[in-house]
DNA sequence: TCTTTTACGAAATATGTTTTCAATTTGTGT
DNA sequence: ACACAAATTGAAAACATATTTCGTAAAAGA
């Protein structure tokens, strides 16, 4: 959901980045510059946190509803190959789509109550799997580290809880 | 793949644990013992690693052509239920099922090239996974964690990569 | 502008999994 | 052993997510 209170809008700044980073990659593949993929990268980086297709393409329809969902796909696997974007699946069997993360390689865990997903990193942990690959003599390229439980914050919890639910029914 | 060899083959005694550990369950939930569900389950039992639905419904179709894996998915649902398997999922698209984890919260190193799975647990891991939590203001309820990458030993890894491919050519 | 290449949208297809449904099998009471 | 209710089966259809196809449209370069 595009916030539209700007109480938690992505600073235009950072937008305007990520698209001048991802006009260079188009570029950079010779590939072309096109109205829908402006739109939906546009939408996509004004959003922030875990973005399945499905919620993508809510919003990319807002603002032009010929848009596909095809070229939302298509759109996601280049922002995933350029690298602006990661993709995760957290096991409810949808695709996620990250492109604000803080930190390089970072971990999450996953609220199973509210569904809320945060990040977190930890220089000591990178150095802990390092240690676990070197004694089974393995060569890390990537890792995945996922907590799943509960928010502590029981409040704050049932809060999001209740947000998300109003959210489930078109509550906008 | 059921060892014919009997070099890695898994120990009857272990087998004959799970399928009793099985009926247990089949009964306590007032279930019906079926000719198909003991099949499938002994069959999966007499396989290792991390075993994917294709994978059990061939070895399945050996003992009992008939089967059919409808049948395989509702039964390996069953065991999940049962506790007496995990279902796991590396990003390849399919579900895996795992039998014989010898410890009950482990981890997996999956190597890209030659994709085997290995399993490893670290109670220093453990200890700090529960930290990073407690800093979160977080309750783990479980944990994933995930190393993708290489084998070292190239050799082996080679090795394991050829007899994969061959295995899916049928060589068996 | 003309041409070539790439991208689009809608629909078809692929893939992995679940569900439906009629027929069969199991457990239980007699 | 027999009948009955409930559960299970296999084949096929449905399902959900993701990808590909194909005719049309749009973009970049000559």
């Amino acid at each position: 959901m595009i916030d539209a209170s700007g109480k938690n809008a992505v600073d235009p700044k950072v937008i305007k980045e990520k698209e001048v980073a991802f006009a260079q990659f188009i570029q950079d593949r010779g590939l072309k510059t096109t109205k829908q993929r402006n739109t939906i990268i546009s939408v996509f980086f004004a959003m922030r946190g875990h973005i399945s297709v499905e919620e993508l393409l809510v919003e990319v329809k807002r603002a032009n509803p010929k848009i596909g969902y095809a070229t939302v796909y298509r759109t996601l696997h280049l922002l995933v190959e350029s690298e602006l974007v990661q993709e995760r699946r957290f096991g409810d069997g949808l695709a996620r789509y990250e492109g604000h993360s803080g930190v390089e390689h970072h971990n999450h865990m996953i609220c199973l109550e509210c569904g809320n997903i945060s990040e977190f990193s930890n220089p000591s942990l990178v150095k802990f799997q390092g240690q676990l690959a070197e004694e089974n003599n393995f060569k890390i390229y990537r890792h995945r580290l996922e907590l799943y439980g509960a928010c502590k914050d029981e409040k704050a919890c049932q809060l999001r809880k209740k947000k998300k639910a109003a959210h489930a029914h078109g509550g906008g």
